[in-house]
DNA sequence: TAGATTGTTAATCGATTAACAATC
DNA sequence: TAGATTGTTAATCGATTAACAATC
């Protein structure tokens, strides 16, 4: 069986770039040892971006860009990929192929190893992934190797749902303050934090360094919230008002939408009923998944 | 200015299948008067898929199927094109340009276009779209002309905001019940609704005629909610737990997941930090948007 | 060596978008 | 008629996936 080495590295390396490795305890894998990962070849094999040929792409195959482009919709499966791998990781799993890999991830194996090239060559042929090792990587990529402070803006229901929720500060992201414009709220204790004022937030952003900002406002104010949010310096926005946002360049947003999740599941439950011939089973952000995940994490949502 | 004459109708039409629309209150667009509908002449001209070239795709030219197949990220789409419409009909304007829609929700205009044309002909060239008759149509196509009963499975913090956000509601998802597998939250009330048994998950689904089931558990349990779920009759499934889990096929499953939305923020956020060209600004479920939305609907979240 | 499994290629598919003829 | 705007085409782009040579 595996007799296992240490994979070889082959993609021109950017740590020197990126945070160090935090001490702190930015995922739960820290608890599961991540400390213990394997130390391979610095630099064995000094080759360049690994793209030769005619694949269509800006990168010339001399142009050794530590920054390799990640695509989109891989970006979006990494932290799936992480949250299997602790999983593994906890059950003192030491190598996993592509194909348990994707079987827990719900997805192809010929994505998963196709995602993970973006990141390097981190398998060894004929082994397998180490996943201590692919953990780190993969938490590395992400940036989670750093703590990331974020505020909360509107503390009714789902704020203080979002303020409670105990996912975040596991996987590295502190709730740094939590802020409302309603005067009345202001004071309060949530989940252990003071309500402040929306009108503190430029301080709050710049004192405690906070890049990222998440609205649970309603939809009204949602858009002044997002300028105000940006204004005090904010970089990334989660919005979960049922409202579109605009935010200048350079600043990122994502959504979450919860009354559009319920209409697309409508259109396809439609469908069905109506006796359609329901081509495919519909679309979740990620695939129908195919692997009987046996979850761990005790996360208290 | 539009002389406005109510728009044509081209395709086929698969109305003697769908749901009658109901005389509920299935959107908030029933208080902004959508009994006003224009009646287009129907049957005007009884042409056929209007596919007729080298498309690469299944249906022959002669094939009438009532059931247009509607891509993916069209059916993700449609919901908040009816937002905004719902929104514009509030200021009492009557027809919208696919350059204005597409400024409200975000999008490109083609796209506007290309996403409507899958529904239908429904717009007035040199004109635009009518906007309660597009509104109707957007609606009865996502299925909102039915009210939608959905069980919600954990009554923690996410369940509860769950069970007191009014949007669900206001938009034809009306609450049937709230299950809970701790017998010390049994008989509960929250939200107006007491707190039922997991146990009694059949006969709440089969009694009340339950689609949609929406799981706010912890990972662990996350997977043996969805069987029992599914055991029950449900075939709709939106997935709030941190973990991958599977359905049947037949089974229709979205997910919602907190953390893996600020890890993908993450990525972006170190990208920009560490002084990466930032090709792209990231990655919502939409795109970034470009209008300064001023969003109504009094939700409160 | 034989078996296993990666990393990459290339085919394919689906989604996006500019452009423009159709037409109100 | 002139201006406006749709609906559709076709080019392009990005994502998915099977297949397989490389290699452990």
């Amino acid at each position: 069986m595996p007799d296992h080495t240490p994979p070889r590295r082959r993609l021109a390396d950017d740590s020197a770039e990126a945070p160090a490795i935090a001490a702190s305890t930015p995922l739960p894998a820290a608890s599961s040892g991540n400390g213990a990962r394997p130390d391979p070849p610095w630099g064995a094999s000094v080759d360049h971006d690994g793209l030769d040929g005619d694949t269509r792409d800006a990168f010339g195959p001399l142009d050794v860009r530590s920054d390799r482009r990640v695509p989109e919709a891989t970006v979006a499966r990494l932290p799936i990929y992480l949250r299997c791998l602790v999983e593994v990781a906890d059950a003192k799993v030491v190598t996993i192929s592509s194909e348990r890999l994707a079987e827990m991830a719900g997805v192809n194996a010929a994505k998963v190893r196709k995602d993970l090239s973006y990141l390097g060559s981190y398998g060894t042929r004929g082994v397998g992934y180490d996943v201590e090792y692919l953990l780190v990587q993969i938490s590395r990529v992400l940036g989670l190797t750093q703590d990331w402070p974020v505020v909360i803006v509107g503390i009714g229901n789902l704020g203080q749902a979002l303020a409670n929720y105990r996912g975040f500060a596991a996987r590295g992201f502190r709730i740094a303050a939590l802020v409302d414009a309603d005067p009345s709220k202001v004071g309060e204790s949530v989940g252990g934090l003071a309500v402040r004022s929306l009108d503190d937030l430029p301080e709050i952003v710049a004192g405690q360094n906070v890049a990222i900002g998440i609205i649970a406002t309603p939809a009204g104010v949602a858009q002044d919230v997002a300028d105000r949010l940006v204004a005090a310096g904010i970089t990334s926005v989660l919005n979960f008002a049922p409202t579109v946002i605009s935010v200048p360049p350079g600043v990122s947003i994502r959504k979450v939408d919860l009354s559009i999740e319920l209409q697309i599941l409508s259109f396809y439950q439609q469908r069905r009923e109506s006796g359609r011939p329901v081509d495919d089973v519909p679309a979740g952000d990620l695939p129908t998944a195919g692997a009987p995940v046996e979850a761990s994490e005790g996360l208290t949502l």
